[in-house]
DNA sequence: TATTGTTATACTCTATAACTATA
DNA sequence: TATAGTTATAGAGTATAACAATA
């Protein structure tokens, strides 16, 4: 009874700027997955080296709350990093329980070849944007991000339940 | 030997445009899910409803066409749909094989409540952005959309492997 | 013989729970 | 008894392949 709605060039929220959101996202995201494949990485990984790279020495239940990763994921993201060559599992000093976490030389180059790979990454994603404009869309996302109280440098594909923080309802 | 690039509070890509779409993309598709989960609807059901309200009568193939889904995953898609009451398989009358896929009135009035947990989402999503504001971000990722070839109204977590249209090599 | 939709199967990914060893 | 990491198990989700009915 309120309007009939059908068909009408679906002008409302359909193709706002929350589905912008996602669907653009998720492009992002996709076709940044498909530039790490020939590396031999997923971008779980990538985010591991990159904490890291900036917090050298983490256990790994201090890196997994860090990513909000579960403990038995992380066994498995850094069992693979070790193979690879590019994570170290050091022996902790005072807790004989506990890894130090550590990246090694090929870690941080693949850290570098990852840095480029984004680049690439983002600069085909952005082709319709000039340099200026993608200035102003970093700034609005960067905005949006801070006031939804996301992690920056963290995706949320890690975290798949239970915040720690519910406050909300 | 090239640049240590250890710890230089990571400036480059790390923090650019294309992992700030993948993260707040990734942000806004979980939250829409979990908007629409007392619905008892996914985004996926949610897509397709939208494309039945535009085109009604469609076989199963179109529409899984249209959306890049698999035929098989379609099935439990629309059963899941018909048992709610939202869609109906109507029998197609030139070809006994096919349904004719319809959305009842309880399906476009499901659309309703969607179109408004939508805005909802958005209004929450952009709430660090004035309109005037919003509108250059919806501005910016319906340029990159198109430049990236995204169908319209279409996200991207329907299509999982083989793009009909690879010619880039 | 080809096509529409379905069912059956297998595979991937990830959370939960049980377990080992240290503390 | 509690904690760090691991292994084992199970569940969700989805692609691939085999199938029945119709063309």
């Amino acid at each position: 009874m309120a309007r009939p709605r059908a068909n009408p060039e679906t002008p409302g929220p359909p193709d706002g700027v929350g589905f912008l959101l996602s669907q653009v996202g998720g492009h992002s995201s996709a076709r940044f997955a498909e530039r790490l494949g020939p590396l031999g990485l997923r971008p779980a990984h990538a985010g591991i080296l990159r904490v890291l790279d900036q917090a050298g020495g983490l256990s790994q239940q201090a890196l997994g709350e860090r990513l909000g990763v579960f403990p038995s994921r992380l066994v498995g993201l850094l069992d693979e990093l070790g193979r690879l060559g590019l994570v170290e599992r050091r022996d902790s000093p005072a807790d004989r329980r506990s890894y130090a976490l550590h990246l090694t030389g090929a870690g941080r180059e693949a850290l570098d070849r990852i840095g480029r790979v984004a680049c690439e990454h983002q600069e085909d994603l952005c082709a319709a944007l000039d340099a200026s404009e993608r200035a102003q869309l970093a700034g609005f996302l960067a905005r949006i991000a801070a006031q939804q109280g996301l992690t920056p440098g963290v995706h949320p594909g890690y975290r798949k339940l239970g915040d720690p923080d519910a406050k909300g309802s």
